[in-house]
DNA sequence: CAGGATCCTCCACGATACTG
DNA sequence: CAGTATCGTGGAGGATCCTG
């Protein structure tokens, strides 16, 4: 582990770096609270759908695709006939999930102070 | 499309939800670390740039601009003749280092299971 | 029900050049 | 040094149809 580097700071494929990019996507951190807040850590894929208003089907199995790849989750196929998938956090998932609660906490602590703040957080000067 | 639906989950527009959204940009989380962890609290905008290798100028300006409009940081206009600009946790955003460091953290603990796990983050299959 | 395959839109992001 | 303006691009993200 090379860490010489005198003010190179952090090198852009180190693990910390990739994994504040692996939140850097819309869905990944509001999955991840979903799963644990609401579902105990597991549910089916319909039911992750209908607990995040507005994700699309695609994103959806895509964001659990990069969840899973990166040690996240976990994907367990019960039946066969209908298809009945369930995605449960694994114990590195139920690790991290703790600092994504707390920037959630962080946010319904704050509501007042970030509304009074924020007009509209997608409403950027054109 | 209805809305209120009884199990309708969070709406989109509450305060965690946006917070989770600002945090879902490729430069927002690590602006916080590097602030935070590298320089107490504290830097100017071109030690900043050299503490986060690869971002443009553009984007340093934009993460700066949307993380002050957010409450996280204060800009602060010291000199005049040659621009000396310092950006400044502010007591909102100092708490909301920790759920970031934490996150941080989390990936340098499980840099090694993380780096068996993912062959490359921007080497997506289909 | 889960999720792949396609097509398309848009904006996050980057490179460059310019101002004060 | 800090910041803006402009332009171009990739790819995140959405809608729709199709499969087992």
């Amino acid at each position: 582990m090379d860490k010489g580097s005198p003010e190179a700071a952090w090198r852009e494929d180190c693990a910390p770096r990739r994994v504040l990019e692996l939140f850097a996507t819309k869905w990944t951190s509001m999955v991840l609270h979903t799963l644990h807040a609401r579902h105990q850590g597991a549910a089916r894929t319909g039911l992750l759908q209908r607990s995040l208003p507005g994700i699309s089907k695609k994103m959806l199995t895509q964001t659990l695709r990069d969840m899973e790849a990166s040690g996240l989750i976990s994907r367990h196929v019960d039946s066969v006939v209908p298809p009945a998938v369930t995605y449960r956090l694994t114990p590195l998932g139920t690790r991290c999930v703790e600092p994504v609660e707390l920037l959630y906490g962080w946010g319904r602590a704050n509501a007042d102070a970030l509304d009074a703040l924020q007009p509209r957080p997608s409403a950027r000067r054109r």
